[in-house]
DNA sequence: CATGAGCGC
C-alpha cells in the first residue's frame, strides 16, 4: 500500500473546508490567503492500521503551521476473513458468472428448476383430510382414478393433458358437424383458431363416448363441510368413486368464506350412488359429512 | 343450518 492522495471534494481551486470558523476572526482577508496553503496529504493505512494526515493552515497569527494527525483505523475487513474466505477469492467464475465483469455482481440468480421431495409416511399416497381410510372397504385396491376434468374420459389422460383442453369454447368445438377442412393453413382455421390434429380435415370424427357431456346429472349434495374445505379437497374424496364432472362449494361472495356446502357430480349414477352410500356419515375434516342427492338447480 | 354461477345474442 503506497502513498495516497485524497481526493477532496470539491476542484482545487475551491476552499478546503476549513473547522476554524474564520468570521469569527479578526482579519477580513483571512479566506483568500486560504488559497496558499497546500492540499492535506494522507498516508496509509498501513498494514497496521495507522493513518496519517499532513495539513496546512494559518493560525491566529497568520501563519502558516504544518499539523500532523495520526489516526489508529480499524483493520480492514479482509484481515477478518477466514482462510478458506479468501482461498475463494482466487476461485475462477464459473456458471453464469462467467460471463460477468469482474465485480459487477457480488450474486447470481440461478434459474435451475430444484425439486422439492416432500417425505410422506410410508404407504400414505397424498395428504388428505379423510379421517380414516373410506377406500379400504371398496374392494378397489389400488384403482388407477385417472378422469379428466375436460371431457370426463376415464383413465386415458389426465386434465392437464387433454387432448381438448386447448380448443376454447368446449360446447361449441364439439357440435357434431365436423370442423371445416382447411388446406390453406396448417393446424388453423379460417378464423385462425388452432385445430387439433386430431380433429383436422381427414382426421377421424370423435365417438360419442370420446365426447365430452354436458352433464347437471348425477348432482350430489354435500353439507357440513368444514370451512376451510375447498373444491379441490372435495374433488380428491369424490374421484376414487368415478368419473367426476363438477365440484362445486358455494362460497360467500363478499367474505370468500365457505358456506359449508356443496355439490360434486358425477358422469355415471352408479358412481354417485356408491359416494353417497360410503361418505354420507363420513368423519371429514372433524365434521360428518351429509351426502345425498342434490334437488334440481332452480333456473 | 344449508340446494351452486353465469350468459352479455
Amino acid at each position: 500500500m503506497g502513498m495516497e492522495t485524497m481526493q477532496r471534494p470539491g476542484s482545487a481551486t475551491q476552499k478546503p473546508a476549513n473547522k476554524v470558523r474564520w468570521g469569527e476572526l479578526e482579519e477580513d482577508d483571512a479566506e483568500d490567503l486560504d488559497f496558499l496553503l497546500p492540499p492535506p496529504v494522507v498516508t496509509g493505512p498501513d498494514e497496521n492500521g495507522i493513518k496519517k494526515i499532513t495539513e496546512f493552515k494559518f493560525n491566529d497569527d497568520g501563519n502558516k503551521v504544518k499539523i500532523t494527525t495520526t489516526i489508529q483505523v480499524r483493520k480492514l475487513a479482509k484481515a477478518r476473513l477466514t482462510k478458506a474466505a479468501i482461498e475463494r477469492r482466487s476461485w475462477p467464475k464459473f456458471g453464469d458468472a462467467v460471463h460477468e465483469d469482474v465485480g459487477a455482481r457480488l450474486t447470481m440468480v440461478s434459474t435451475e428448476e430444484i425439486r422439492l421431495e416432500r417425505p410422506r409416511p410410508p404407504g400414505s399416497k397424498e395428504d388428505t383430510k379423510i379421517l380414516g381410510d373410506p377406500m379400504s372397504t371398496l374392494g378397489k385396491p389400488g384403482a388407477v382414478l385417472m378422469v379428466c376434468r375436460t371431457c370426463g374420459k376415464k383413465g386415458d389422460h389426465w386434465t392437464s393433458k387433454c387432448p381438448y383442453k386447448d380448443l376454447a369454447a368446449p360446447p361449441e368445438s364439439f357440435s357434431d358437424k365436423p370442423p371445416t377442412p382447411d388446406t390453406a393453413t396448417v393446424g388453423t382455421s379460417k378464423s385462425g383458431t388452432y385445430i387439433h390434429p386430431g380433429q383436422r380435415d381427414g382426421a377421424k370424427q370423435l365417438g360419442s363416448e370420446m365426447r365430452p357431456r354436458r352433464n347437471e346429472e348425477n348432482s350430489v349434495r354435500v353439507t357440513n363441510l368444514s370451512e376451510d374445505t375447498r373444491e379441490p379437497d372435495l374433488l380428491e374424496l369424490f374421484r376414487t368413486f368415478g368419473a367426476v364432472s363438477r365440484v362445486y362449494v358455494a362460497v360467500d361472495q363478499k367474505t370468500g368464506m365457505s358456506r359449508g356446502f356443496g355439490f360434486v357430480n358425477f358422469v355415471n349414477k352408479e358412481d354417485a350412488e356408491r359416494a353417497i352410500n360410503k361418505l354420507n356419515g363420513y368423519g371429514y375434516d372433524n365434521l360428518i359429512l351429509r351426502v345425498e342427492w342434490a334437488t334440481p338447480r332452480a333456473n
